[in-house]
DNA sequence: ACCTGAACACCGTTCAAGT
DNA sequence: ACCTGAACACCGTTCAAGT
């Protein structure tokens, strides 16, 4: 499902102009980046900017839409594998990486499943819930994860550790060591 | 170890009013608290204020620097416990919930062990790692927690989920049972 | 309908001038 | 030695005026 964009043309060429500079200056300047620099990249007055995206959390939702499409499409795929314990910690170790390789995101997730008013059909975090959730059941049913634990608390666990490491150099390899670590736990394997 | 603080009276007393302005200000508006506020506040001009902590960090260090201590003293009593891996678990479970109920704390944390040139001897993060140090060594000893879990990561994994569940209502409650989650793994217990 | 430029009330940082 | 007030270059948000 797409974002709604808006209709006339030169309308929706700053919209796709807007995206694309945030992009660029998130990556650099990670979720604080300043939305007047983006609005000047975009070759966009700054009110513009502040209609097409009345919050800076709705610009980032926009920005990240299409990476987090990416990764539910990977957990529909993990939910045909013949082990879901596999299939989810595969899937949570990619979530893990991602954030803590594209600047901006992992604050996005985190604030945006805490906002109030985000319309809950198209936030990232619902997305994220839903195409997890799947992988989550499946385990669950296959008696590899308790029962008590649920998708939130893992995505809660998981960007928070690519928030922590986002920024730091091998924060790839050093997300996916802490999600490892997160869900074995610290004690000796038996 | 106490700080070092400026000697002349009115600059000890500034120093002082600036602390206790910004304890204030940060608990109400976060680790982004607006350092001008925090001058006016203190009645204090806002180059003063940057004179005495040159850097942003600088000040958050000042601020949370007893409430470290507190928890560091909390690892030595728990180093005399019977049991080392439970002694680890209270511990960790406290830096959590301390960080997850203290505004700032977290963020402190996570960016002080990143920065490059922070005074290693009186980093709240150095201070946290040699006292929690003690804890996971007894724990190692004892054969609870596995040899290539080290303190810096389960700082990070604790500092991390203090980020995430801030603010939230019931931050305490959430940060105890992710970090229980975390140090569990999320597997049936055999 | 949509955009722009300007206005407003804020920032953090720095520096000359004061005591 | 330490402080102050002002200056500088920036923010995000809003609104009248344009096309």
């Amino acid at each position: 499902m797409a974002l709604a964009k808006p209709k006339r043309a030169d309308a929706r060429r700053n919209y796709d102009q807007i995206v694309a500079a945030a992009e660029a200056e998130i990556a650099r300047h990670g979720a604080d980046a300043s939305l007047e620099e983006i609005a000047r990249r975009a070759g966009v007055g700054s009110a513009t900017l502040h209609r097409h995206f009345p919050s800076r959390q709705a610009l980032l939702e926009a920005v990240f839409h299409d990476r987090v499409e990416v990764l539910c499409e990977q957990a529909r795929e993990l939910a045909g594998q013949a082990d879901p314990g596999a299939a989810l910690g595969d899937w949570l170790r990619a979530v893990a990486r991602y954030g803590a390789t594209t600047r901006g995101l992992a604050r996005s997730l985190l604030d945006g499943g805490r906002a109030v008013e985000a319309p809950p059909d198209s936030t990232c975090e619902t997305m994220l819930v839903d195409a997890g959730g799947e992988l989550l059941q499946r385990a669950h049913a296959a008696g590899r994860v308790r029962a008590e634990v649920s998708i939130v608390d893992l995505l809660t666990l998981v960007n928070a550790i690519s928030l922590a490491t986002e920024g730091s150099p091998d924060a790839a390899a050093e997300a996916t060591r802490l999600t490892d670590l997160a869900l074995e736990g610290v004690r000796p394997r038996s």
